[in-house]
DNA sequence: TATGAATGAGCCTTCATTCAT
DNA sequence: GATGAATGAAGGCTCATTCAT
């Protein structure tokens, strides 16, 4: 045939790209077939490999553009939150909404996070932590803050996050249920900052206070006599 | 040709099971092959077929073989338990503990719940949601007995704590560190339980009572001097 | 388990045989699986082996007992039958009957003549021969006693009718219709004893008569003349 | 390792279509394997699967290759003959000359009709409509044009034209005769036309003539008396 | 640089037959 | 005599990768 006449290199390989990342997202790794791919890239299989060493290497490569163009999104935004509280609501609304805007890559994500390869090492696993830094200064920046305990275990409290969000929407997902990012977000966040149980509070805060500071003034008080 | 000595039914098909075992554990459903299977149950692939009708039949028999020990393990003990916190902690800990005798469990089962296959409706889903009910049961008794927030979306709490259980066993796991079942149930639980926020109360009530006995004991004090 | 208790031979190899034959015509030779008639049987496949040497004898074994049968009601039947039409007649209802009876024997019996094993020389084909017989001897006679051309090749002849009975059966079978063997000899017989062509007959009479006319006139004549 | 020296397509398929035609002359679809094919091909198997979907595409490949050539060899041949006993003659010597030239092509054929696979709706069964389509143009035309009984069963007629030709060669075939189609085209379609049976009147042609002769004889001698 | 034909190892599954029990 | 567990060869098919063109 006559060859897509003189493509810049840099176009093709978006275009080989973007076929890869359809490819990635209907099938998991070992089931994307390169046929598949090039066949959606419109060139042939061995074109593929003048890009890219090799499947992994493909692959990587798209998870590189899903990840940069997913923190670039946040960035900014985050940049702008201050309270502990309107940052955790945001990074998980923003997650949520990658499984509203793009569900396919929420289930590779998740799905690739596991596979045969080892995850530790690989570069799904250092991408992933590029973008996990958001949370883990959200939380860390809350501790210091005052904001969350003092004592909060921070990849804990980072797993049961991440953790919590793949569930929920894998499930939603599953049961083929609407995800609204935001009240979603809310709700979880909520649940995370008080924790499950009855909250014995309504005992709480505002009498509390009153009391510390009658009995600190009726100490310094009673210090002050004693010189 | 030579034939193995025969053996009975029952234990070949326990030979084949724990091979079987060993490679779902090590490589993903799709990755697995009954060739390393039979090699590992030192027989030949045919034989497989004798006792299982394919490969996906023989999977299912894995997990089932799993989850119902693991059913029967908690039954029991799950039903000598009273308290929300203590359910939760001993349900906690029990998952963990799983991660403990047998890692590739653990990544089997996160793993496989996202496979190819359609996952709902799928035999391990089944089977997975038996294990669940245990936390289900759980977190809605909580509820009736007003030991969790009236409020509790069960769903969303399920999923924070199984989601959040998955990415601490495989953080931890990744990483190489030892994992302690008992204590860290009662942090995870404790962190589900009071949330990740600031108590501005610790409040609680024997403080409380202290801070009051504090203050009358200030007061009376004050009393006497100013006669 | 409990075998059944003491069968006599001859019962048990009888019933291997039902369970092959229905087997074998529900499915051609190769795909028939000696594990499949084992279970109709309901003994195990190295039961079968006991009676069997291997499944092609099993094979033979039941086209020996269909065609025996098949032999043993023709023959008196034939017997008394003496016009070459007449038999002609009963020996295509007769085929057709077994379409009609029991359309899995005429399908096996198609499919196999024509099987990855060499027809010629195998034992479906010397039992065959012995049923064919029965053709062979009505056209013989038919030749002997001028019912039929005396230039009839036989052995053609014959082709044509089982040629045609086989085509007619499997077509009229694949199409779902109806076959009525009495209605449809005596068309078939008719055709192969009067030809598809068009009688030149009717119009033959006529000159025929009118050349006899002329002779007779002219040896009249010339009788008269002698005298 | 060492790639062939790459070809044109086309003559790769070519070669691949030529070894499988081989195969599947010499065994039946089943028994055919594609490792058998690769070989005569002098190629791996995986090769074949780049020039056909599947095995029985290839099987199909093959057979639209030979009906193809054999209805273009027939098409112009057949426009130009008139009469139905011409026509008829030559379709069935044509069909014969296939067994001549290549002799398992029959045996393919007849073979694969009453495969596994269901032949109705099969592209065989697709294939061979077109073929037996002359045929049955022959037999409607020659009704039409009063050269056939008017009361002809269309197609039991053809029935009993391919019935009798398949067993006929068969029979030859199997028993190592040689087949000369024309005059065994002759022959066949003789009998066809005219039945089995013993004519009672057209007396034939012999007879006729020879009292047509003594009938010219004495009309001679009494014209020449008469002088 | 791009091509695309060829590779070849590997996969799951089937099944007639054997033979120790 | 009957059993049934084990065999092992074979089958169709897939696919990442290579390399001559």
């Amino acid at each position: 045939m006559t060859a897509l006449p003189r493509r810049r290199k840099a176009v093709r390989r978006a275009e080989i790209l973007g076929a890869a990342r359809e490819v990635f997202i209907a099938r998991r790794f070992e089931d994307a077939s390169m046929a598949e791919i090039a066949a959606r890239a419109d060139c042939v299989e061995g074109t593929l490999y003048t890009y890219f060493r090799n499947k992994r290497d493909l692959f990587d490569a798209v998870l590189t553009d899903v990840y940069d163009a997913l923190i670039a999104d946040i960035e900014p935004r985050f940049a702008s939150l201050d309270g502990t509280a309107d940052r955790l609501r945001f990074l998980i609304a923003r997650h949520l909404q990658i499984a509203v805007d793009d569900p396919g890559i929420s289930a590779m994500l998740g799905r690739e996070a596991r596979g045969g390869q080892p995850y530790f090492g690989s570069k799904l696993h250092a991408l992933n932590r590029r973008y996990v830094q958001f949370m883990t200064r959200t939380l860390s920046d809350g501790v210091e803050r005052g904001e969350l305990r003092a004592d909060l275990d921070l990849a804990m409290a980072r797993d049961f996050v991440f953790g919590g969000l793949e569930h929920r929407v894998r499930d939603l997902l599953g049961r083929g249920r609407r995800i609204e990012p935001a009240r979603m977000a809310r709700e979880m966040a909520g649940l995370l900052l008080e924790g499950f149980g009855q909250r014995a509070a309504p005992a709480a805060e505002a009498p509390l206070e009153r009391i510390e500071a009658r009995l600190a003034r009726l100490e310094g008080e009673l210090r002050a006599r004693a010189r």
